[in-house]
DNA sequence: CCAACAGTTGAACAATCATTCAACTATTAA
DNA sequence: TTAATAGTTGAATGATTGTTCAACTGTTGG
């Protein structure tokens, strides 16, 4: 009988370094937070939404003007503006048959920035 | 015959801001740029990837541990370990039987840190 | 040398997801 | 009122991807 089979059956060895899992448990994020932020990163994690924020960057744009400066269609563009929208990274105003998005704040701004750097290394 | 005929054919409603359109397209980061942004943040958009960043964050962990912490198997965290060497963001150091894993720089700290934020609006 | 264990890896499978397509709503111009 | 156009949406499809499983490498202790 061994001093570990009371640990859920999730990893079949056994724990190396107990101390140091404790304090890393600790200090771990809620799993909540830990979702929350990964969810958030996946919707950046995408070309076509990554674009649409740069093109509507300082300048509001109708669905129609993006999918042409994008080369999409007007659906797949509507879908992807959808998802940004439930995530409030970005905000519309119909005018007419128009509907105009621009980003919701400057804090994505902050972030795709930093990011930027990162890549640029 | 329409004037926009000679447009490639990748969207199917005509150019409304051609001004705007064209001025957005000059500002617009280069192409492949927008694919590494996006592909960066796909990176950390998955759970586990996050996960594992933030228990290496400070204290080197082997495989075996992080499995542990995370209730995970070896495999499962080796495969997204793999991942996350590949784009530079951990390193390791082998010893012995045990391979250690730190985070690769604070850039990615900073980007997490911002994105904390964010959320939790 | 050999048994045991840490870690890696490729294939398979299931789940997720972006785009397409077609149908729909809503607004405008005639 | 009607035709045309901007935009949305649900279902279908194809591609991507995270985990599992089994087999493998490499190191250590007996």
């Amino acid at each position: 009988m061994n001093l570990f089979d009371k640990n859920p059956p999730c990893c079949e060895c056994e724990e190396i370094h107990k101390e140091i899992i404790d304090k890393r448990r600790e200090e771990m994020p809620e799993e909540s937070t830990l979702y929350d932020l990964s969810d958030f990163f996946k919707i950046l994690g995408d070309s076509t939404r990554v674009s649409i924020l740069f093109a509507i960057d300082g300048e509001p744009m109708c669905v129609c003007d993006i999918a042409n400066l994008l080369g999409m269609t007007k659906s797949a563009v509507s879908h992807q503006l959808k998802i940004l929208r439930q995530s409030y990274l970005v905000t519309y105003r119909k005018s007419g048959k128009n509907v105009y998005y621009t980003l919701a704040d400057d804090h994505v701004r902050d972030i795709i920035e930093k990011a930027l750097d990162h890549i640029k290394e």
